[in-house]
Parts: structure tokens; sequence; C-alpha cells
DNA sequence: CTTGTTCTGGAACGATCATTCTGCTTCAAT
DNA sequence: ATTGAAGCAGAATGATCGTTCCAGAACAAG
């Protein structure tokens, strides 16, 4: 008896996420969250014990469904650095149409705010890290870098990315974003062979 | 008539730029606050008006006290892509001896928690990432880098670096940071004749 | 000493917020 | 239809926090 549990998890997710991502894990209020996601306080509670839990979760959401689709490109077989070269456009022109200064990235911005104090948030921070640079390091391969520089330049890559997306939320327009990132692939790409 | 006035004001900004840098804007309480500066909250609410106002008075403190000691020798006329390698290195080895992961930047810590939302210390974002942009230019111009190409590869740069204060608040060893700095400055000098 | 001003510790206020509680509705299974 | 689990709205709760208030101590000028 009773009746069918479970609302749509996923569809709260990506809202609380977006929630979090705008305002930051401390300026966004439960109400906020309960407004956005359209979910009552218990079932939030009951699913994800507290607000952290539920930050913790949408870090998760946020890398599945929104870096997932945005960096696939990159972790393709194959993919070279007009691959980063997309997804940095991608980034950039998803910021764009939202408005700038914008969101940025949510873990850039959860490194900044959290990171230092958060053992849980940071192992989301340094898995997204690893996952940047094993990435990038793939196509510095493609594009005839050996192991080494590919390593070396892909971590160089990582920190620069974030710090484009920190950059986002201080910018207006996006023009910068595009020079910069043009600019940066273009630089990391010199000199490899 | 009346009691002198004044206490430090210097040494108030600084003990309240140490909370802010570490806890950022919304962890750090106007208790914690009174206790790190040693002042009275009157002293503090009639010299600064609010939380927020003593925060942007500790950003100018944090640009002036931090960054322009360590900034100066890439400031300095005639300073090459060494100065900024030994300004990342300056900045490691401080964040190294307060323990890491460590308090980053404030100005990039800033950009992420409030920057969004708070206009003003978006300024001092802003003037911090032109100052970032026009020395690490000159820098390049020594180097023997076109006027165009040094305005270009300042502006990663300066994206670059503020990536890596963020990285250094989820990361517990200095040496990938030393790594990275080592690269991004070798990057940078490529192929710039 | 008196007086006027500033500083100080600490209490008080008012607002906000995370979390819990209460009653009510919905609906699948009996 | 009854039942009971699950959902909902909104009110309590209890804690935290920014800010203000107060009463007295310190101290320079008159």
């Amino acid at each position: 008896m009773g009746r069918t549990p479970h609302w749509n998890e996923e569809a709260l997710l990506e809202r609380a996420m977006l929630c979090f991502w705008w305002r930051g894990y401390h300026d966004a209020s439960m109400a906020d969250l309960v407004d956005a996601t359209g979910v009552n306080r218990q079932g939030i509670y009951s699913r994800f014990g507290d607000k952290h839990g539920l930050f913790l979760a949408t870090l998760a959401c946020y890398r599945e469904r929104v870096v997932t689709p945005a960096f696939a490109r990159v972790e393709a077989p194959g993919a070279g650095l007009d691959a980063v070269a997309a997804y940095l456009e991608h980034q950039i022109a998803l910021a764009a149409s939202v408005g700038l200064p914008g969101p940025g990235c949510l873990i850039a911005n959860t490194q900044a705010e959290l990171a230092a104090h958060d053992a849980e948030a940071r192992r989301h921070v340094e898995a997204h890290d690893a996952r940047l640079r094993q990435g990038f390091a793939g196509t510095l391969r493609t594009s005839g870098a050996s192991e080494t520089v590919a390593a070396q330049r892909a971590a160089v890559l990582a920190v620069a990315v974030q710090g484009l997306w920190s950059h986002s939320r201080s910018v207006s327009d996006p023009g910068p974003l595009r020079r910069i990132a043009a600019a940066l692939v273009s630089i990391t790409g010199t000199g490899l062979t």
C-alpha cells in the first residue's frame, strides 16, 4: 500500500545545481532550493540528509550532466587541440547565452569557496582536475607531444581553464574570454614536436 | 578635549584580511573579525560602516600589502620572465609555509565567491587583473615579444595564474604547484622572437 | 578635578536560515 | 471503501549572525 515514491531526482538535482552554480553554496538558501526544485523540504531532507548532502549530490550531477557532454569531445579517441578549442568555445557560448558576468564553473567556484575547508567537496574538485588533465593530455599526445610534455602541459591547461571560468565571473563581454581561450590553445600547441 | 582617536588601522586591516582570506566573506563572522583584530565592534562599525565595507577595505589592503610586494619584481623596469617565475615561487613558498591546502589569493577567491553579484568587489578584481596583465606584458616585451603577442600572452598568463592560486586551495603538496608554475612560464616564453 | 570624547565588554535586538514538526492531500494496494 | 505510505504547504524551533544599544573605563584638554 502507499503512494508511488520518488519524484524525478535528476530534474531536482539539475535545478538545485543551477541554484548553487549561480549563487554559491552559502548564498543559496534552502528556501531558494525548495523554490527552484519545486520539491518539498521533507523530500530533500529525507533523500539528501541536509544542505551539504544535497550540495555534494549536485556536484556529482554537475560533473555528469554538464562536464561530461561538453568535455566528451576532448576525451574522444583521436581528439586533438581543436577539440580543446571547441570545448572552450562551447562553454563560453553557454556563459554568454545566460549572461555575463556568469556562473562560471561550479567546480571552480567550489574550489575557491569550499575546497580548503571541506574534504568531500575537495574530492570532487580533485577528481575533476584529474579528468581535465587526462583529457587534455590525450589531445596533446595525438598532436605529437611526448608523454612527459603532454602531462606537463595538460596540468597547465587544466589550471588555466579553471582560471578562465573564474574569469568569466567578473567579465561582462565574451570577447576577451574567446581571445584568451584561442591564445591559450595556440600557446599550448607551439613547439610540440 | 577627548581621548586620542584611532587605533592602528593598518594592523586592523591586515588581521581582518587574514580572516577573510582564509575563510571567505561568508564564513568569516563579525565575531571572528572582532576576535582577530582585537578591535571593538563599535570601532569597526564606526570606521567601515558594515561588514561589507570592512571587506572592501581589506581587498584594497590586500592589493597594496600583499600583491604589491610580491608583484613589484614583475613590474620593475627591465624585468623578464624570470621575474614572473620568482613571483610565482614567492607566492607558492608563502602558501607552503602557512600550510596547504591554503588560502589561495584573496582576489581569486573573491572573484569566484562574490564578483558575479557584487559590483564593488568586481571593480577590485578587474583592477587586479589589469595590473597583472600590464606587469606580465612588460616582462614579455623585454623578452622580445611584440606588443600584440605580449598583450595576448599576458592575458593568458593572468588567467592562468589566478587559476593556479585557486588550485592551491585544493592541493596539499607544493610540488605540483611548482611544476605547473615552471611549465607555465616555460610555455609562455617559447617562440617569442 | 571636571568634562567631553573615544574605546571596551557584553548584552540585546531583529533578521535570516537550516532543520523539524504538524496537519492535510494524494493515491496504490488491499 | 479503507488503509497507509508518500507527498505537500506552511508554521514552529533553535541556532547563528549582523547590527545596535548601553554602561562604564580610559584619557586628553580645559
